[in-house]
DNA sequence: GTTTAGAGGTCCGAAAACGGCGAGTATTCG
DNA sequence: CGAATACTCGCCGTTTTCGGACCTCTAAAC
């Protein structure tokens, strides 16, 4: 049975989906990605939303680095490849839609990845906020470039302007990533 | 929870689908159409399998030739349209398909509708097998022209030759089915 | 810096292909 | 002459195919 629950955060209200054994999804309000919960249940017993729930508070109180979920993403090949790499990007560190690109041995496919980077339907906990343009500039994220950059600066990242600017400072830490 | 169950029948093996609440699907195996039941749970003692299997038992016996059973029939408006016109058609009775094709206001789609029969999800409760051509002849079914012959003929219609053959003869019974 | 061209997966609409048909003409046989 | 086949076309929902456009990119050239 499908389950939902919502919890206030320091970026706003998130809504967190669950099929009963594993979490399907996790949005930001208001998005028009967050499908609509019409004959769902709300209920933060369900295991999975539990969890979730106690490991995104600790997250955002910044006692915990990383995850341990059951997670349930639904896409074509192609983007569960790209999701699942997501999730070996490291707490703290950043990569370029290129590099994510390589490491699923579609080089030149960065665009694509960027595509299906938007698509993930699991924020956070894939850290689709983890991947940067290969200049440095933050590029696009599906719940506003603002929660991006908190979470970047969150997870103790040098804010890095908009407009490009310092690429020395960038490489400094992609190169520590890797 | 869906279910599944087969049955042995003298036109071979059955399976059954449900999704608990009701019938789902009837193919005949061995079938390309009938889902794969990955995941599914046999169990006979679901309501609507239970229900399905005992008045089949009958229907094959000869001492049943209506079903009373809850159907979920998935698919586009149009197939809905014609599966539930088909349930309209009478043991022992035979239609063809542009008499359907009427019957739901659509008088020139007969070969749409010879289309949208050959998707029913649930064989002989959904009696796709009382609708031929317009010449009398079987045309075609999914478990295999045999098997319409044989349900056919178990509902007491003379056996019409598979090459056409006797439009009188054929005539008649079509007449005498509306 | 900024522009440019090239990359690849996905979405979307349009067009064509595909049948469990049927009616209307030929064609073929006694 | 009928009657049974064989062909040809129009029918129409669905599926498949195809081409463009779109985009959270990148490297190279001004």
């Amino acid at each position: 049975m499908n389950a939902f629950t919502t919890i206030e955060s320091p970026i706003g209200r998130l809504l967190l989906t669950s099929d009963g054994t594993a979490l399907t999804g996790l949005y930001m309000e208001p998005s028009r990605k967050a499908q609509s919960t019409d004959g769902w249940v709300e209920d933060v017993s369900v295991a999975p939303l539990a969890a979730a729930v106690r490991q995104l508070t600790e997250y955002f109180a910044g006692t915990r680095r990383e995850f341990d979920l059951p997670l349930r993403l639904q896409g074509t090949a192609f983007q569960q490849r790209v999701w699942r790499e997501l999730t070996e990007i490291p707490y703290g560190e950043t990569w370029s839609y290129g590099e994510l690109a390589k490491r699923i041995d579609k080089p030149s496919a960065s665009r694509a990845v960027g595509l299906a980077n938007g698509r993930n339907p699991i924020a956070i906990l894939v850290p689709c906020h983890r991947v940067i343009g290969a200049d440095g500039s933050l590029t696009g994220y599906g719940g506003g470039l603002e929660r991006k950059r908190w979470l970047l600066a969150h997870e103790g990242l040098p804010e890095s302007d908009r407009s490009g600017s310092r690429p020395m400072q960038r490489q400094l830490f992609i190169s520590a990533a890797r």
